[in-house]
DNA sequence: GCGACAG
DNA sequence: ATCTTGTCGC
C-alpha cells in the first residue's frame, strides 16, 4: 500500500538519476542569509514554510506554499511530495538564501537523491538535509552532545549522526548541493541553539505548522 | 523469505 | 507526517 505504479516509478527514479548527477558536494555556499523550509500536512494538502535568519538567528522574513500532494509518501521518493511546495516557498523569499535547512535527506539517499539534493539543484541552492530517522546507511551512537559519528552508506561517509541535544536521539545531517559532507556538520553545529534541531529547521517547522493551524476551521459551538 | 523504510 | 493528555525530567 505504500507502492508506485511501476511504470512511474521507473520515470522516477531516471528524475533522481538525473538529480544526482549534478550534486556538487564541494562548498560553494556562505552564511550571510540562512533559511530553513518544512511541510505540514493537511489531509491532501502539502504546507511548505519557509523562513530566512540573520547571523544572529532573527527572522528577515518568510514564505509559503500550499498545493495537493502529486504523491502519498513512499520512502526513497519524498522529493516528488514535498519538493514542489518546499521550491516555491524558497523562491518567494526575499532576501533569497545562500544556504538553505531542508527537512529530509541529502546524499543519505540510495540514488543519492534526498529531498534536500532535489531542492537543491533545482534552485541552484546550497541545502543540507536533516533528517531524525536514517533511510539508509548506519551510524554508531554519539555518546555525548555535540558529538557527531560518520554516518556510513556502502562503505562511504555520506552524512553524520549528530547528538544535538541531551535526551534526544541523534539527528542525521548530510549535504544536499553545493557543501560538503563536513561542513554540513560543522554548519549544522553552528545553527543549534540548545534544542534538537537546528534553528533554520525548527522556525520553519514552527512557521508551517501556525499556516496550517490558522486555514483549520474552527470546532463550532453546539447551541 | 524476513525486516527496514526521510516525512 | 498525523491522530492526541497528561506527565516525567532537566
Amino acid at each position: 500500500m505504500n507502492s508506485l505504479d511501476p511504470d512511474l516509478e521507473k520515470r522516477l527514479v531516471e528524475m533522481q538519476r538525473r538529480i544526482a548527477s549534478r550534486v556538487v558536494l564541494q562548498d560553494q555556499f556562505s552564511e550571510e542569509a540562512v533559511a530553513g523550509v518544512d511541510q505540514a500536512f493537511s489531509g491532501e494538502l502539502v504546507i511548505s514554510g519557509a523562513v530566512v535568519l540573520s547571523p544572529s538567528f532573527r527572522v528577515l522574513c518568510t514564505a509559503s506554499h500550499i498545493m495537493r500532494a502529486a504523491l502519498p509518501y513512499v520512502p526513497g521518493f519524498l522529493c516528488f511530495r514535498e519538493g514542489a511546495p518546499a521550491t516555491k516557498a524558497v523562491r518567494d523569499l526575499d532576501p533569497k538564501p545562500m544556504l538553505l535547512f531542508v527537512d529530509g535527506c541529502g546524499v543519505n539517499h540510495p540514488r543519492m537523491a534526498g529531498l534536500a539534493c532535489y531542492v537543491g539543484i533545482i534552485l541552484g541552492v546550497p541545502t543540507i538535509g536533516i533528517s531524525k530517522d536514517v533511510l539508509c546507511g548506519s551510524f554508531k551512537k554519539p555518546e555525548n552532545v555535540g558529538e557527531a559519528e560518520p554516518l556510513i552508506y556502502r562503505e562511504k561517509t555520506v552524512g553524520y549522526g549528530l547528538l544535538s541535544r541531551k535526551g534526544c536521539r541523534p539527528i542525521v545531517v548530510a549535504p544536499g548541493h553545493r557543501i560538503s559532507v563536513d561542513s554540513a556538520l560543522e554548519v549544522t553545529r553552528r545553527y543549534l541553539k540548545g534544542q534538537k534541531l537546528p534553528e533554520p529547521c525548527r522556525l520553519a517547522h514552527e512557521y508551517a505548522n501556525k499556516i496550517k493551524i490558522s486555514r483549520s476551521p474552527e470546532p463550532e459551538a453546539s447551541p
